[in-house]
DNA sequence: AACCAGGTGGAGC
DNA sequence: GCTCCACATGGT
């Protein structure tokens, strides 16, 4: 996507816009970095370029609006960030994260790419939704969607197999059956919390953890409290001994953001966790 | 060469 | 309800 073919780009104040944060705090597997503070996203069947230069950060792409939506562009981080900054064990992590905003992606691209992530490291989930889309989505302008739920419907299980997810192949075969011929889908526009939760866990693959994931990147559900091995080692205690408890305690003290938290402290941790 | 990675499903209690 | 454990694959 060379970028004197772009059209005119949305340009956003960084503070609380930052491209690396936003990116590679683990809520979205369909990106490349070009250079430093610089990346190629991917979502459903589009594309933009992403960079964070000084004071702003500018998106190009041809269908501007769907990006801003999909930045989540109209929401005011900043009163949020204050907020949660009030929190002692959060201060740091917020300040070191603020640049994060929470996504609006596609949510059956989300329960698929979930599904992918469980028991997984970040790199190989990319490397495996990039071979699902390669091989079963449609090409356009140089870079692939997403597939369709109807085209991953029509795979069979071999085709699953083929995109080397491993064990989670029959999940995904099992899911995206499901997604197509029930009315999960649209059940789920409607619902919200526990209720979301309990529909979430009835598909093959999702569990609590990834259920709360779904929630949060996929319905923008910005009350859940994922825990996954990252945040269950840096908030685990002698009461907090299991990710549920872990999970009930959090969510209940961040409240309505308690999704925002705890990707600063999810950054935060594998940031910290990198540099050694 | 065991151990880990944004866990889940299933068996056994 | 809860606690174990197998599970594909690739990296350290």
């Amino acid at each position: 996507m060379p970028a004197d073919m772009l059209p005119l780009a949305i340009k956003f104040p960084s503070e609380y816009f930052d491209a690396k944060a936003t990116l590679e705090c683990g809520q979205i597997f369909r990106y490349e970095r070009l250079k430093e503070n610089s990346y190629l996203v991917n979502s459903l069947d589009k594309q933009c370029l992403v960079e964070t230069l000084g004071e702003y950060t500018y998106i190009y792409a041809f269908d501007k609006d769907y990006f801003f939506n999909f930045f989540d562009l109209d929401t005011d981080y900043g009163k949020i960030v204050s907020r949660l900054s009030g929190y002692p064990e959060l201060k740091a992590a917020t300040q070191s994260g603020k640049g994060i905003r929470i996504l609006r992606q596609d949510l059956v691209e989300t329960v698929i790419s979930f599904i992918i992530s469980a028991n997984n490291n970040i790199p190989r989930i990319k490397k495996i939704i990039s071979r699902l889309c390669r091989q079963f989505g449609e090409e356009k302008e140089g870079h692939y969607a997403f597939p369709s739920l109807g085209k991953m419907y029509a795979m069979d299980f071999s085709d699953w197999q083929s995109i080397g997810a491993g064990f989670r192949d029959k999940y995904l075969f099992s899911t995206a059956r499901a997604l197509y011929e029930t009315d999960i889908l649209a059940e789920l526009a409607l619902k919200r919390g526990e209720d979301a939760q309990k529909s979430l866990c009835s598909l093959s693959g999702v569990g609590p953890k990834v259920a709360d994931c779904i929630s949060l990147f996929g319905l923008h559900d910005l009350s859940v409290f994922p825990v996954d091995t990252w945040i269950f080692k840096t908030c685990r205690t002698e009461e907090l001994n299991t990710a549920a408890k872990v999970r009930a305690f959090y969510s209940q003290r961040y409240g309505e953001h308690a999704g925002l938290a705890q990707q600063y402290v999810f950054y935060a941790a594998k940031q910290a966790g990198a540099k050694e």
